[in-house]
DNA sequence: TATTGTTATACTCTATAACTATA
DNA sequence: TATAGTTATAGAGTATAACAATA
């Protein structure tokens, strides 16, 4: 055997299947944003999937994940992070709330404020939990060295974490 | 004026707005999928913004996309493109068949198959589409020089377009 | 038997506006 | 007057199963 898949396919005069190979031709491949949101895509099924068995998918998660974060975090710092409606927040926490996972606090500073905070529990599942999201990302980044999802990471930072417009 | 504006803040002894330090710091900003999951937040909506003009989205606009390449791509490679169910394509046709933007073709081969192929007032639409789209694009990069963008576009390729599981 | 496109349905997610309590 | 959280509601997106036509 010597060649790629894809070399063999085309070898044979025909593309590999699903037509993956018209797809790399595409305007829309070159896209980052289009590559980002295919990343999502992918990797969210792939969490939400080895998530359920903790009764957790990417968005409960990550507001589990924020509580963990020594001194709490407002809702609306969450629905900033998260890039979410501060409505949509308010079940969120309530769902981690009813189970006991994080819990809402004064701000002694601001009594509009709620901060939220991860429970013990909370913090228990969470350490599962990103096992399971570390699983779920191995798959994900298969095909990348460690050198290279360090760069990538780093270029994300850059491009998603950076202050807004 | 010296240093960031982060440093200027830590140096008043407070976060920058939103509690971004906090979130910078928490496990869940070292995870290249909640990166990607904000990279694509973030550029959806920008790019949403800037389509609307048009009267498309970045879900119609991307089966647009598609059905510009030439020989065009069944209903069932566009789902498998854009991760979206089968079901799904089907009325993001219907929008842009209704148009005169695409039109569904009989695949000599198979006759149980339609090939979307753009118009030429589709391939017209869809050039005015990809300037919007760029701009859209090039805020979100703002901070990436070009060698990192084209670094990150192949360190994307290599993570969102390669063979699935 | 399996697959493509399609329809129908229910479910989740998202966006918007309004309300309250605080600031 | 503005902001944090909340509620209600409508709209958009998503997943599932079933069906007809074709392979």
């Amino acid at each position: 055997m010597t060649g790629t898949a894809q070399e063999n396919a085309a070898a044979r005069g025909r593309e590999p299947a699903g037509g993956a190979g018209r797809l790399a031709r595409s305007g829309l491949s070159n896209e980052i944003q289009f590559l980002a949101a295919r990343a999502r895509s992918l990797g969210t099924a792939r969490a939400d999937s080895r998530l359920a068995a903790l009764d957790l998918k990417v968005r409960s998660y990550s507001v589990l994940a924020l509580a963990c974060v020594p001194g709490g975090l407002s809702q609306r710092d969450l629905a900033e992070y998260l890039c979410l409606d501060p409505s949509q927040i308010v079940a969120l926490v309530d769902g981690l709330e009813q189970r006991g996972l994080v819990e809402r606090r004064a701000d002694p500073r601001d009594r509009r404020s709620r901060v939220i905070h991860a429970t013990a529990a909370g913090k228990n599942l969470y350490a599962s939990a990103t096992d399971a999201v570390r699983r779920a990302e191995e798959v994900s980044l298969r095909n990348l060295t460690d050198g290279e999802r360090n760069r990538l990471r780093g270029l994300l930072r850059k491009m998603a974490l950076t202050p807004a417009d």
